[in-house]
DNA sequence: GCTTATAATGAATGAAGGTTCAGATTATGA
DNA sequence: TCATAATCTGAACCTTCATTCATTATAAGC
């Protein structure tokens, strides 16, 4: 039969993929605009054109196809986080490259903030058909990786010492904010919205330099 | 008939009043357990032990039912947030009293901080039946007195020059986080986690002050 | 071209659950 | 005590899907 061997795919099994793809993709926007319940398996076949029963060849469940979704997108959001980090030097730096990070995925994948938003924030809302175990288990390693570059800003006299989860629940927390907000009243571009600021509050705070 | 002059209730509207009030205390331990989609009617009647039928006498719907329980503890933190906020003097001192009342509320109102997480964070998720009307102008009360607090302290020249909107939403966003953080991992106090170190981190940033 | 394997289709199925309403139950007041 | 009004009740109704699968269309191999 076809050659699966190493790297080269079938025909077959690329289509396979593309199709796949084309039913996450429809999936992507609906689900981000209606939400779990109110997307009807119909209407993600329709909108990707393809029946019911070709979306059911590729995908087990609807609740699989969802999980799938978020998964894909917090994979490679994982992925290129941990990039990123590794190439800022410095934890300062890695800090700003997190955020930097979070910001141009989001802006990227604007949808995708709506399905992910529960996930980001409380981790284990039980609303939409609760994460995967393989999701919380990407949730964790985000907030390792982060929580590591705390440690090691503390142990460098770089960051105050302040209990790292907590640090990475301010980072999280006000970017999650930011991103919301800036969704909601739909400005065109993030990075217009607040250049450095967010920078600026997470390393200095809201008081007043005082002197300077 | 029954007298409804000035104060006093009918002792039917009171009893009426005390019914839809178990039935909301019911409905919001299912919805912040299992979600808005996963609770059926017949369980919130169940556990509040009525008929359907008389749900149905006392609330138009269950869509009506989950806004009037979103709105009636929006509406419980608006006024407790208004009245701290009046408490406290200065711009530095109404921060810290927000965040205290914040987490002070969802303290005593765990479970509710699932159902409202949505509306807090981004405010304009489509999952469950959308906010109310009502609900998202509570939620725009609760940033604007935020807001006009950082205002002032600006004004006042103890808060960095920092867009107020922004600030808010740092103010939020952390202590979202952190609520959410608290609820998940199960700890008993909320307290005992974080005794001042949010307001830290919201006042001084994450940097290490150097000198001192 | 013909045969066989593979994929696509969408009408049919069954389960779930929100809502209604005719009848049962309880309270009111004379 | 009885008549009337108010309230309660839950089985039946009806709609909405997720899922299946017999049928049709397409591709592969000869």
């Amino acid at each position: 039969m076809g050659q699966q061997s190493g790297k080269r795919l079938s025909r077959k099994e690329r289509e396979r993929r593309e199709h796949r793809r084309l039913i996450l993709e429809a999936a992507e926007e609906l689900f981000a605009r209606k939400g779990f319940h109110a997307t009807s398996v119909q209407e993600i076949a329709d909108e990707a054109e393809f029946s019911v029963g070709s979306l059911y060849n590729l995908f087990e469940s609807k609740e699989r196809l969802y999980h799938e979704l978020i998964e894909m997108r917090a994979d490679q959001y994982l992925r290129k986080l941990a990039q990123r980090l590794d190439e800022a030097d410095g934890p300062a730096d890695k800090v700003r490259a997190a955020v930097r990070c979070k910001l141009d995925f989001f802006e990227e994948h604007r949808q995708f903030f709506n399905i992910f938003g529960n996930f980001v924030s409380g981790a284990e809302s039980a609303s939409p058909p609760m994460l995967s175990k393989t999701c919380i288990e990407i949730h964790g390693q985000i907030h390792r990786q982060l929580e590591s570059v705390f440690e090691a800003g503390i142990q460098q006299g770089i960051f105050a010492d302040i209990d790292p989860v907590l640090a990475v629940l301010a980072l999280e927390g006000t970017t999650n904010a930011i991103i919301g907000e800036w969704i909601h009243t739909g400005s065109r571009k993030l990075e217009s919205m607040n250049p450095g600021a967010v920078e600026r509050i997470l390393f200095h705070g809201l008081l007043d330099g005082k002197a300077k």
